[in-house]
DNA sequence: ATGGCCTGCAACGCAGGA
């Protein structure tokens, strides 16, 4: 079974690239961030043309997520239970006997910033709701736009990123915490390239210097993870003209 | 050199991303 994950931004803009992306990989869910548009504009017939339904939770201008599948998508939860978020950023829902949790985690924008502090309240609600979720669903990925690079090796300059969002302390515990409930980095279980990102800045040629950050992830439930065979991020979608300033990520289990 | 680029909304500039 393949699973993925990519923000898009802009599932209006990049829908191409999505149909693309749908052929060559066939994945059996795809998770998308940042669709970036209301549920009436979904492009279900586009979707549905390639063999993919899609369950989503959309919203104006900014965020919106979705999770695409060949198979019908069920339980469908968008939203953490808990947590009293206009913002659209979670759907959930079971693939195949998969749990599948799509996230967009907030960006945090910098460490002085009340959209820091959002972060890091969002992340802990997160972490209190994964771990019900973890008892309840022995087979559970967690996939998605984590705006968190969990290590030096994560970010092109850990000196200059140290420190800053996307690269604070904080940031990196709560992560540490999410792996801490019982689910494994997909990506760090093989071999991986050097320096390799899944998000370069659009700006000063991020991309083709290689600047970038791996900030888009595969957590995978002990049970999944044994079975795990591959993950890997497909920059071939980053190198496209126009495309998304994140690639997908795709792991075998 | 504290910007650069891209998207959506709306209106010709802004917020937000990371």
């Amino acid at each position: 079974m393949k699973l993925a994950t990519w923000n898009v931004n802009s599932l209006k803009v990049r829908l191409p690239h999505v149909l693309e992306f749908l052929d060559k990989h066939k994945p059996d869910a795809l998770c998308l961030q940042e669709i970036k548009l209301e549920d009436p504009n979904f492009p279900i017939k586009d979707i549905n043309a390639a063999g993919y339904q899609a369950v989503f939770a959309g919203q104006k201008t900014y965020n919106g997520v979705a999770i695409l599948s060949p198979t019908p998508a069920v339980d469908v939860c968008i939203g953490i239970p808990s947590l009293d978020d206009p913002q659209k950023r979670v759907i959930a829902a079971t693939v195949n006997g998969v749990r599948v949790v799509c996230v967009y985690i907030p960006n945090g924008e910098a460490v002085e910033s009340d959209k820091y502090q959002y972060k890091l309240n969002w992340l802990m609600a997160l972490i209190v709701w994964l771990k019900q979720e973890l008892a309840v669903h022995g087979k559970l990925a967690l996939l998605g736009d984590y705006n968190i690079a969990p290590e030096d090796r994560d970010v092109f300059d850990p000196k200059q990123w140290a420190g800053k969002v996307l690269f604070s302390d904080p940031e990196k515990a709560a992560f540490k915490d999410l792996v801490a409930l019982g689910l494994a980095d997909s990506f760090r279980m093989f071999d991986q390239a050097d320096k390799s990102y899944s998000w370069w800045d659009y700006r000063m040629n991020g991309f083709k210097r290689n600047l970038g950050v791996r900030i888009d992830h595969i957590l995978l439930s002990t049970e999944l993870a044994k079975s795990c065979k591959s993950c890997a991020i497909d920059t071939d979608f980053r190198a496209k003209e126009r495309p998304s300033d994140h690639a997908p990520v795709i792991a075998e289990i």
